[in-house]
Parts: C-alpha cells; sequence; structure tokens
RNA sequence: GGCAUCGUGGCCGAGUGGCUAGGCAGAGCUCUGCAAAAGCUUGUACAGCGGUUCGAAUCCGCUCGAUGCCUCCA
C-alpha cells in the first residue's frame, strides 16, 4: 500500500490517521443485533459496512479480532410493559422459551449475513453469556462511586460522573441541555436524574430471563453487555467501535462513560458509525414497521418493490454509497445498481479469455492501483473504488474488441487487483457461478442442443421458428445473445 | 425546542478552492435476418440569497428543506 489509511472518526469529527494500539493487530467491536425478531436490512447495511471494514484491515495485513455480539438477553422497554425485558416480552406472545426465540433469529441473521457474503466475526459473543462479567462491572462502579442502588435496581449517575469526567463528548451533548430536554417517563421514578441510566434492573414478576446478582433477581441494562464484552475481549483501550449512527445516543455515550468510571480513561480510539438505510425516505425500523426484510428483498414477496433483487445486487447497491451518508432504498436506484454490477461482473469474467499483446499495454496499471488504494483509505470510499472498478471494465472491453492492448505481466497484475478488490475487499460474488452449479451440466447440454436446432433454422431462414425458439426461451428468463462468434444463452 | 448530519445533472452517487468522477436512464453508432444482449460515443449539475477570494459545488453567514438522535432501535 502507498499511503497510509486515514478514517473519520466520530469521536472528533475529524478525518484522522489510523494508528493501531499494537503494530499489526486491530481490535474492532461492532454493536450486534437484537435476535428478538428477523434481522431487517438496516441492520445490515451496518454490519455490510463494518464487513467492508474488516475485510480492508485484513487486505492491509492487519490481524484484526472483530467482536459483534448478540444481544439477547433483550433492551428495557419503557412503554406500557414497562420495565419488561423485549425478548421475554416476544416469548410470551408466541408462547416459547426467550431462548428459542433467540435461537430462531441468531440463525436467521446468521444466514442472512452469510447471502451478503459477510465474514464471520472472530468472535460473537452474546449478552447472556456474560452476565457474570456484566455484574462485576456493576460492582467495579459502584466501587468507584458513579453507581447507586435503589429498590434492587442500579443505576449510573450521570451527574456525578460529569463533575469528574465530561460526559457527552461523542454526541455532541452538553449536560445542561440533557438535563433540560430529558422527557420524563414512567416506571423511572426510582432514578435520581432522569438521564441516569439502568446498569441492573430488578425483575418484576412476570419477567422471564433473570439472573441472581447481589442487588436483585434481574437482568442487565443494556448499555453494560457492549461493554462488559468489548472490555473481555480486546482490553479496555482498543481500536475501533462502530455500529449504526443512532447508537451513538445514548448507547454509546454510555459505554464510554461506564469505561471511564472504572478506567479513567478513553475506551475507543477511534468511533465508526454507519448512517441509516431508509426506505421512502425514512429510516427503516422494526417498530414503525416501515421496514422489510432480506428473505423479501431476495424473494420479490413484498409490497414494496416489484421485482425481487439478490444478495450481492443489495450488496452492491449499499457499497456504491459511501457508508457515513444515508442511503434511501428505491426501485429506479437497485435496478440501477443491478445493471452496473452485471457490467463488473461480465467484464471481469472476461479476464481469463482476454488476447494477450506483445507491446505495452494502453493503461497505467501502477497509476490505476494506488488510486484504487487511495479511495480505500480514504476513510474506506468503497463508491470510488467501484468507479475506479468500471474504470478498469472499460479497459478490459477494449482489449477485449481489439481496441487496445495488454501483455502478459499486466494481465496477470490486473486480475489479481481485480481479484483482492472486487472479491476479496468489496466482497462481491458472480452469483452466476453459483447458478450453474445448481442448473447442472444436463440444463446446458439442453439449451446448446435447442440452440444447435435453432441455428439450423436460421441457416435455412426459417425465421418463424427461429423466433419462436427465442421468444419461448425468454418467457422461461433464457435469454438468447446472437453474435458474430455464435449464439449463448444467459439464465436470469 | 436542543444536538448532529446533509441538500450535486432525469435517477443513484463520488468529489472540500482552479484540473473528465462513476453507474443507470435517454440519444447516436457498431454488430444482427430482425431483435435482444453486448460494446463504443454523448451529458457541465452542484437548494436559494449574500460574503471571502484572481477564482467556490467546495470556505463563511443567513434562509429554506430533508433525515437521524434526544424513548427500545444498526
Amino acid at each position: 500500500m502507498d499511503s497510509t489509511l486515514v478514517l473519520y472518526n466520530s469521536l472528533n469529527g475529524k478525518k484522522e490517521t489510523f494508528k493501531s494500539i499494537l503494530p499489526n493487530h486491530v481490535g474492532m467491536y461492532v454493536c450486534g443485533p437484537t435476535v428478538y425478531s428477523n434481522v431487517h436490512l438496516g441492520n445490515c447495511r451496518t454490519f455490510i459496512s463494518f464487513d467492508l471494514i474488516f475485510r480492508y484491515l485484513q487486505h492491509l495485513g492487519y490481524k484484526v479480532r472483530y467482536v459483534r455480539n448478540i444481544t439477547d438477553a433483550g433492551h428495557l422497554e419503557n412503554d406500557a410493559d414497562e420495565g419488561e425485558d423485549r425478548i421475554a416480552k416476544k416469548a410470551r406472545l408466541e408462547s416459547i422459551e426467550p431462548m428459542e426465540v433467540v435461537q430462531r433469529y441468531t440463525v436467521d441473521f446468521r444466514d442472512t449475513m452469510a447471502q451478503f457474503n459477510a465474514l464471520v466475526p472472530s468472535i460473537e459473543p452474546t449478552a447472556t453469556g456474560h452476565i457474570v462479567e456484566q455484574i462485576e462491572l456493576i460492582k467495579e462502579i459502584i466501587e468507584q462511586g458513579y453507581a447507586y442502588e435503589v429498590n434492587g435496581s442500579v443505576y449510573f449517575d450521570v451527574i456525578k460522573f460529569n463533575k469528574d469526567i465530561p460526559y457527552g463528548k461523542l454526541s455532541g451533548r452538553n449536560i445542561e441541555d440533557l438535563i433540560h430536554n430529558t422527557r420524563t417517563l414512567d416506571g423511572q421514578s426510582d432514578k435520581k436524574n432522569p438521564q441516569d441510566f439502568a446498569l441492573w434492573k430488578k425483575a418484576e414478576p412476570v419477567h422471564i430471563m433473570r439472573w441472581p446478582s447481589p442487588w436483585s433477581e434481574g437482568f442487565p441494562g443494556w448499555h453494560l453487555e457492549c461493554t462488559a464484552m468489548s472490555t473481555k475481549y480486546l482490553g479496555s483501550q482498543f481500536d475501533i467501535h462502530g455500529g449504526g449512527m443512532d447508537l451513538k445516543f445514548p448507547h454509546h455515550e454510555c459505554e464510554i462513560a461506564q469505561a471511564e468510571s472504572i478506567h479513567k480513561k478513553s475506551p475507543v480510539n477511534y468511533w465508526l458509525h454507519a448512517n441509516m438505510l431508509t426506505l421512502n425516505g425514512k429510516k427503516m425500523a422494526k417498530s414503525t414497521g416501515n421496514n422489510i426484510l432480506p428473505g423479501e428483498m431476495f424473494s420479490g414477496e413484498n409490497s414494496i418493490f416489484k421485482k425481487a433483487f439478490s444478495p450481492m445486487t443489495v450488496r452492491f447497491f449499499i457499497l456504491q454509497a459511501h457508508y457515513r451518508s444515508i442511503v434511501d432504498l428505491s426501485e429506479s436506484a437497485l435496478e440501477a445498481s443491478e445493471k452496473g454490477f452485471q457490467r463488473l461482473i461480465d467484464g471481469i469474467s472476461k479476464l481469463e479469455r482476454l488476447p494477450i499483446g506483445d507491446k505495452t499495454s494502453d493503461f497505467d496499471l501502477v497509476k490505476w492501483k494506488n488510486k484504487c488504494y487511495a479511495a480505500m483509505n480514504d476513510d474506506f470510499n468503497s463508491p470510488l473504488l467501484i468507479a475506479h472498478l468500471f474504470d478498469a471494465v472499460k479497459y478490459i472491453n477494449a482489449v477485449d474488441n481489439g481496441l487496445q492492448q495488454i501483455n502478459k505481466d499486466d494481465l496477470k497484475d490486473l486480475s489479481k487487483l481485480i481479484n483482492d478488490f472486487f472479491f476479496d475487499v468489496l466482497g462481491l460474488l458472480n452469483e452466476d457461478d453459483n447458478n450453474k452449479e445448481n442448473g447442472g451440466v444436463q440444463l446446458d447440454g439442453a439449451l446448446n442442443l435447442i440452440l444447435e436446432l435453432r441455428n439450423k433454422a436460421r441457416a435455412s431462414k426459417d425465421f418463424e421458428t427461429s423466433d419462436l425458439i427465442r421468444d419461448s426461451l425468454s418467457e422461461l428468463n433464457i435469454q438468447i445473445n446472437d453474435t458474430s462468434e455464435g449464439t449463448t444463452f444467459k439464465i436470469n
């Protein structure tokens, strides 16, 4: 790599040169999903963004420990079911065990991320598997004097903490504003101040998920799990913490407060936040119903889009925008991505059979390579990298058409670089390859036979027959292309 | 109301002071029995108003608008 990696740090709003705490090692923590229902596309956008970051860091040669938690203990809900754990609520609704819900949606989540070709993190710890660590953490915070117990619940004392260490640096909020602007909610009467947050909640009788603790039978507060797990696996100070933009406040702010109350130092060097994926111009959220599930997208069984979009189309669509900008899902934008993606795939697949010239290549490969790295080194600018890939494909097409040349060494290098960037870094796949495997050899043989018959008809100017074959196959989503080198087919 | 992010050509979407982003659509061309597909060529946009500057989409101010957070949410 020719330049250094620069990334945008949400902590100060500036682009900073990345320097890992340990040479060649990166510790990265990303807030994972709550597995009480199917993962929705908005969630996936965040995880695809961090998959890109994970992949690129590894590509640069870093040994990355990527920790992404599974929130299976659920979060507090301050609505009518005051204080009730979300997982427990869903479980009661469906009359099944909470851990059965957790299992079902964890499997769904992993399956979905696999379809998006996202790499599996190094560790995927669960909140319920780290209750002990969370209790220990609460004890330490109490020892430091920043938490208090009321009626079996433990709260973090934000006001007191703020007197010693400033609270709100990540979200740019100051404590005064919070005091004046925090709405008073029911069921929080135990708190000294409304901006305090729960570290431990005493379980109500209705609550099924509960664990013993020094304070009560209950469950941990939702900000605590991430602090417990990130500290356990990455240490009290680590390189990168990521998550969705919506977690910046209060979740990440509280994580900072929890960690700093104990260690008196900033837990994270670089905070990275992926922006929202919107649908019809509004944020996708389970709670508002404005959402679409990945599976519904892939199958086309949804009321939002007229057609299905494959996992790779969606991944490509997401990567065509920078991770820090809002992306709005729309049919026309997805169709544009689908076609653009296919153009890249088609161009890349020509690499194997490109004619080799003996002269100098009509393409400055070194310059191009540097541009690609510069794009990714500038805060993971995948849209710019993709633009460069289109430039390369344009060149590949020119060589394929005999308009330009490439020599043997350059072809080897170009193939390697495309492989690195397209498949390894962007994590894209040629879905046609998979379809072919599933389709089997027999389909190929049968189709070739049909095409042979059609070409016979064409040769004898029996266009009625040849067009009948073409139209019939077209209705079966098999597309025929007559080229000067012969007839090919493509299964859509 | 407070905090934050943003407003780029028909659509999506890069770009932070002067140098072609890219994709999709559209138009033209090549190929073809005709198509389709594919390839090639083609686009001078930056919310509005004012300011700084030799020069601004890019910096500053104001106005308008959008989105997110402030309550569980990637």
